[in-house]
DNA sequence: CAGCTTTGACTGAATACTCATTCATTAATG
DNA sequence: CATTAATGAATGAGTATTCAGTCAAAGCTG
């Protein structure tokens, strides 16, 4: 091997990563075995991530900003709180169900250890969830949603079940597309924060 | 120490087991340390459990019995859907929010590996969500809910939001009960339920 | 440009562990 | 005594990480 272009590699090795941890679990997945899917030695793997952990935590990050980038560029353009939401929840479900290995690894792996959880939740997962809960406050204080319950809390809520369509979508074995329940779940988010009679 | 009342040993290996996972992980805790605080050799735990994996599902077998079983003594007397739901949500958050140890393992530990939660999902969890089904079905039937939503459905979307608020006080280092958001989950799942206009 | 030097990305066998599991032995019991 | 629960030291499989060495390319020099 010559000198080609830096970063490839460190690509090759996350996109190996997601393949094999998604199919063998991240425990189930040695080094090697992503090594190899990558096309390196395994002793490259440490020139690019420090320990194994890293990569897991690289693989949610690369993921992540992908998922906030087109956030924001979407959302942007969105006049009021209702089209804004209704168009987090279709991305949700769009960018989750875009890539099964990817899903395996957000819905199920990651969610590994209290310590690793509670980093991963507190960092990105908590900007999503304020970004969220900035738009329901937009709705409550224009008198077009609910304003008995927090609107941090009405995310959390919204949130719940965007993650356990993704789930449930992971865990089942038919062949569906995650997006299909889109409607369903908008129809669902609107209704509970419709106004109390 | 040959002959004492057997048995005692189990629950005694689980309850170890439950508190040195929830501390390190079931990853981190070695059968070792689940030995020693029990006050039984390492040994001992092959007496009663085929191997480490099968420590963490009778756990949460242990658990769910309980759960389940609780459920089914006070739903009986509960007249309509409506009050059943309620009494679902309350029992939920009540449950879980008993034990911190035994919610940590639920909500973090047991999600460990796509296999392990698939196998725990069809099984337990999904007796659990039929019987959500089930309530909720009713009360579309006599008209208090909406029906545009599949009963099925609409189990997960609220399964979602109990689930992610369990996980979230996990998270907390709050010294919050997680009884005390039993109120707002409820007037959101209500509130969801409601027929469109 | 032709040889020479330097560089550092890359390799992969060797290391240095950790731990789940076993089983020969011990001791309580009826 | 015979039986059997219990023990805990020994085993050995499995694996993350290291590091001494390789070699293609870039830089240097006259």
């Amino acid at each position: 091997m010559p000198r080609p272009a830096t970063g490839r590699k460190k690509e090759a090795i996350l996109d190996a990563a997601t393949v094999e941890i998604a199919a063998h679990g991240y425990h189930g997945t040695t080094v090697a075995m992503i090594a190899r899917r990558a096309g390196v030695a395994d002793g490259t793997i440490y020139l690019y991530f420090s320990n194994k952990e890293e990569i897991l935590i690289s693989l949610f990050e690369r993921a992540m900003d992908l998922f906030t980038a087109q956030g924001a560029r979407e959302l942007a353009g969105l006049p009021g709180p209702r089209e804004r939401l209704v168009r987090i929840v279709e991305l949700h479900l769009e960018l989750v169900g875009a890539d099964r290995d990817l899903a395996i690894i957000t819905q199920v792996e990651l969610r590994h250890s209290l310590h690793f959880l509670d980093q991963l939740s507190r960092d990105r997962v908590g900007a999503y969830l304020q970004a969220m809960a900035a738009v329901i406050a937009e709705g409550q204080a224009c008198g077009l949603w609910r304003c008995d319950l927090d609107a941090t809390f009405l995310a959390k809520a919204v949130f719940g079940v965007l993650d356990e369509m993704a789930t449930d979508w992971v865990l089942s074995r038919r062949n569906t597309r995650l997006q299909a329940r889109a409607d369903a779940v908008v129809g669902f988010v609107l209704g509970s924060l419709r106004p109390q009679a």
